[in-house]
DNA sequence: GCCTTTCTGGCATTTACTGTCAGCCAGACA
DNA sequence: TGTCTGGCTGACAGTAAATGCCAGAAAGGC
């Protein structure tokens, strides 16, 4: 049951992110600063520290419920997969739900030129790598023995680089390149399958 | 010809830095304050920033010289050597050189161990990511064609994965594994040769 | 020994972020 | 419906990193 404050914290929520992107936008990130945010979206500037904890939350704020997205994709898939192929399912449902909010291009435009927000995605990024080290260890386990977590490592991080390139190359092409084939084309050229 | 004002700016550093890094190890990165180091280390506040320019170059500042030495070493491979060979022949020159100064696994204990180094560390190294990437193009070009950029990209990308992989078994082994040998086997997990 | 250049220290200021506390308002309960 | 309670809010003060500015000291060239 969704009770008044969680709608209207909903409502103060998008307001905020709608001024913040607006004016990321218009003058850049750095040149945008937290009062200004608070004055334009009517909220006080301690409001806006509780609803996101940093300055960087306000642009890669809800990537958590992407990363557990990934995780569950990736763990649901069937024993007889591959990690590298079940990492590719997780990419591909994480990318199909990021897609749907429209802003993704807009968004890893403004992450990918701004470098401290780049940090801040590297380091949400890393995290996610060690949640997935478990699930892709345990699936190596029968095939790679005691170096199954050293492979998993090196999987999920390379991985992880690929789909770095595929958005930035993405991005950099004002989304015109499908990022699932650049995902495709960066590993086959580190695989040498091609 | 080294001027008395070299010689005193470098003994300043040297100080600064050795009171630094025993203050990090003994009460933490976070809890230490800049005010701290520039008393104990006998130093105005505002010298100690046109010293390092943030606090976090306390501890991660002098890898520009490591990313001349790697982008250099990665160059004068003959042509005849694979990308991937003349990049392990750059990050070995860059393994020795920072091996000498004896505190390697110190500080990057201390950068694995706390995010916003861990940021600024991975900030660099994307640096250093986008100075290769015509190096290696260049070398791809005879094979690849006009996919050389995206290949490149990948196996940069690829590489600095594996090495940053190796780096943290490394630390977390206490130096005790070599990280030459964890990166091959790091890239032999991802590229299948095993 | 003088003059210019360069570095240093102290001060004020900006900006992100946190602690605290009083006031308020939705929601439960009688 | 009236009241109480608890989480939310805003205002204020404070911390810490980082930058700008300026006067003064030290070093180098002559």
């Amino acid at each position: 049951m969704t009770t008044l404050w969680d709608r209207s914290r909903q409502v103060a929520v998008q307001a905020i992110l709608d001024t913040a992107l607006r004016l990321f936008a218009e003058q850049g990130y750095e040149r945008t600063t937290i009062a200004q945010i608070a004055r334009e979206s009517g909220i006080s500037q301690r409001s806006l520290f509780r609803y996101f904890g940093t300055k960087e939350d306000l642009v890669c704020g809800d990537q958590q419920g992407l990363g557990e997205l990934l995780k569950r994709v990736v763990r649901e898939q069937p024993a007889e997969v591959s990690a590298w192929d079940a990492l590719r399912a997780g990419f591909e449902a994480v990318l199909a739900e990021g897609n749907s909010t429209g802003r993704a291009l807009e968004l890893s435009r403004l992450i990918f030129d701004t470098p401290s927000l780049r940090s801040r995605y590297v380091e949400k990024r890393l995290r996610w790598q060690a949640e997935l080290l478990p699930i892709i260890t345990e699936r190596l386990e029968a095939d790679a023995g005691p170096d199954a977590e050293l492979h998993a490592r090196a999987i999920i991080a390379t991985v992880f680089a690929c789909v770095d390139t595929a958005t930035e190359l993405w991005v950099r092409s004002d989304g015109r390149l499908a990022p699932g084939d650049l995902y495709d084309q960066c590993l086959a050229a580190v695989r040498g399958r091609d």
